[in-house]
RNA sequence: CGGAGUGUAGCUCAGGUGGGAGAGCACGUGCCUUGGGAGCACGGGGUCGCAGGUUCAAGUCCUGCCACUCCGACCA
């Protein structure tokens, strides 16, 4: 390819709409540019490398036994209704009209239309099992896009379903979309973990994540170092550390005037916020729930949500708390009248403090079973750095990740709302077994200039970059350099390497300015030493050069392919 | 969706108190130059986000709307 009838418009400066390396990058490198809000268009390079990007996930893809099909991203809205998620998805579903003013969405994901395509055409168990993906453009009309192609709400995504007739044939399935996802971030150089995830409001048995390690990630995962458990924050569990048994204290009711936070709370009394026990009252869809957790510990929402069943859970506001007659800032047990849910922290807990429900006012030397009754306990609590590792109790790490992949055991959240059957071996009907598989393919991209970058620009890891070869000739104007430049060119043209040849009749240092930012891993250089039948190499990645001599160049050509 | 900020040339931005629409880069032409975004000269380029209002006069003041960005909520 020559620069000269290429498009890679390029810029000197920062655009002001990006903050983070791959965003500033892909659009100052020019990869993509900025249509509307979270949504890009990918210019010559850009696609090349998306390309690459896809072709890796294909390959394993296919290796792995999957079928490539397309579906339509244009949905008819009766699938979504015969879920709910037509209520359920909210404003995150693009929606709209034909000229019949039916109701369409544009596809978000595909679980409905997969199903609706299997339920149609498999009527047996001999069918199955089938796996199905595709790499599409999907919609979300996110809150709030940002980051570039980190968040869009047009984006591409490899989506995949798998469809068995048993849990445990699904589970094979799943284990190997596993294995396979390993190969495809491995095969892109990602500096990525696997992590235990929540299945969130897609619904289903489990779920891993898999996140690359960036300070931009959105994800909060915990990882224990020496056994190797990873979990994302709303999933993650650790072990418990409980204080020792005491003898039951009796209870009493102490003066704390304006003392109302943990902390302040723990300090009047003279006691550890271990022994505070905190009453958080949650609105859980339209209910209101007590949720009684130690005073050193979080309640985790996402886990309080799935413990509840409830779409939506929150704290409960200062207005509601006033009608619930509950005095903000001293809330209690005691007299509650309200469904108490206990942390696992407070399971054995002695001896401890909780508000009195009346203004100034706590208890202490507070007992479970004596003062308060709390019948079962719960995983509410959010794991954090430095708790022991549910595994092997070693302290566990935090760090900030970015998804860009993820994998469900659906089970059979699908296939029973939509009937899609099958006949068993028994001759009796059954909902045929899910599971479901993404990749964010746009995101991948931004996901590896995030890895791969220095202030000079991208650097992109060989298997994706989009040309292998940048050869810059540096004096245009020099028919010697000209010449050997086009020689170089049609020899690595010839030997199947993808090049690009800078012949742009710019000054040097913009294109050196410019082959920095974009990145391609190998790069020839024909200026100044030609004179001396020399030009020069050198890599992106580690800044190496060397000199070649002019009738070394083809053998030299080959070591790159 | 709650809070905040920004919107002036292709890009990055400057334009106190209301009165000439500007700079650097980019672009075009010419000269010069060719190893890290060169130099000189000339030139083209604007619905100052949109609509309304105040005023003799609005980029500037007021109101409404839109877009973009940030923090948060949200995010199969």
């Amino acid at each position: 390819m020559l620069a000269s009838r290429y498009f890679m418009p390029t810029l000197k400066e920062n655009p002001s709409e990006a903050q983070v390396p791959s965003h500033i990058y892909l659009i100052r490198a020019g990869f993509i540019r900025s249509l509307s809000a979270g949504i890009y268009e990918y210019l010559p390079l850009g696609l090349r490398v998306l390309r690459k990007i896809e072709n890796i996930i294909r390959k394993r893809m296919d290796e792995s036994g999957a079928l490539e099909l397309l579906l339509p991203i244009l949905t008819p809205a009766e699938l979504w209704k015969e879920t709910g998620r037509w209520d359920v998805y909210g404003k995150e579903l693009f929606r709209l009209k034909d000229r019949k003013d039916a109701d369409f969405a544009l596809g978000p994901t595909h679980e409905e239309t997969i199903t609706d395509l299997v339920r149609k055409n498999v009527r047996s168990y001999k069918d199955l099992p089938l796996n199905f993906y595709q790499i599409q453009t999907k919609f979300r009309d996110e809150a709030r896009p940002r980051y570039g192609l980190i968040r869009g709400r047009e984006f591409i995504m490899k989506d995949g379903y798998s469809f068995d007739v048993s849990e445990e044939d699904a589970i094979k399935t799943y284990e190997i979309m596993k294995d396979t996802y390993h190969k495809i971030f491995k095969d892109l150089k990602l500096d990525y973990l696997m992590v235990e995830a929540d299945v969130g409001a897609i619904g289903g048995k489990f779920s891993h994540e898999f996140v690359v390690k960036v300070p931009s990630g959105e994800a909060h995962i915990v990882y224990c170092e020496s056994c190797g458990y990873a979990a994302n924050v709303e999933a993650a569990k650790f072990h418990h550390n409980k204080l020792p048994p005491e003898e039951l204290q009796p209870l009493e009711k102490v003066y704390t005037p304006s003392v109302s936070s943990v902390e302040e709370v723990a300090s009047f009394l003279k006691v550890p916020t271990q022994k505070i026990v905190k009453t958080l009252i949650y609105k859980a869809d339209d209910k209101f729930v007590a949720v009684l957790i130690r005073g050193d510990r979080e309640v985790n929402e996402t886990k309080l949500a799935n413990l509840l069943k409830a779409l939506d859970v929150r704290p409960a506001t200062s207005e509601e708390l006033k009608e619930l007659n509950i005095v903000e800032g001293f809330v209690g047990p005691i007299g509650l009248n309200l469904p108490i849910y206990g942390d696992y922290s407070i399971e054995g807990l002695y001896n401890f403090v909780v508000g009195a429900n009346e203004k100034d006012y706590h208890y202490k030397n507070v007992n479970i079973g004596r003062d308060i009754k709390v019948e079962h306990f719960y995983d509410l609590a959010s794991a954090k750095e430095k708790d022991p590792c549910p595994v092997c109790k070693a302290p566990l790490k935090e760090t900030t990740g970015l998804e860009v992949g993820h994998i469900f055991l659906l089970g059979t959240k699908y296939s029973s709302a939509m009937k899609a059957y099958f006949t068993d071996k028994d001759g009796k009907e059954k909902p045929i077994i899910m599971g479901c598989y993404g990749i964010g393919v746009s995101r991948l991209m931004a996901a590896i200039v995030e890895q791969y970058h220095d202030d000079k620009g991208i650097i992109w890891p060989d298997v994706v970059a989009p040309f292998d070869l940048h050869i810059l000739i540096l004096n245009m104007k020099d028919e010697k350099s000209v010449k050997s430049g086009f020689e170089i060119y049609e020899e690595a043209k010839n030997l199947g390497i993808d090049v690009l040849l800078d012949d742009r009749d710019i000054s040097p240092g913009a294109k050196f300015k410019d082959a920095d930012l974009i990145g391609i891993p190998n790069r020839i250089v024909i200026g100044k030493s030609l004179n001396e039948g020399k030009v020069e190499y050198q890599r992106r990645d580690s800044q190496e050069k060397k000199m070649i001599d002019l009738d070394k160049v083809k053998e030299f050509l080959q070591t790159l392919k």
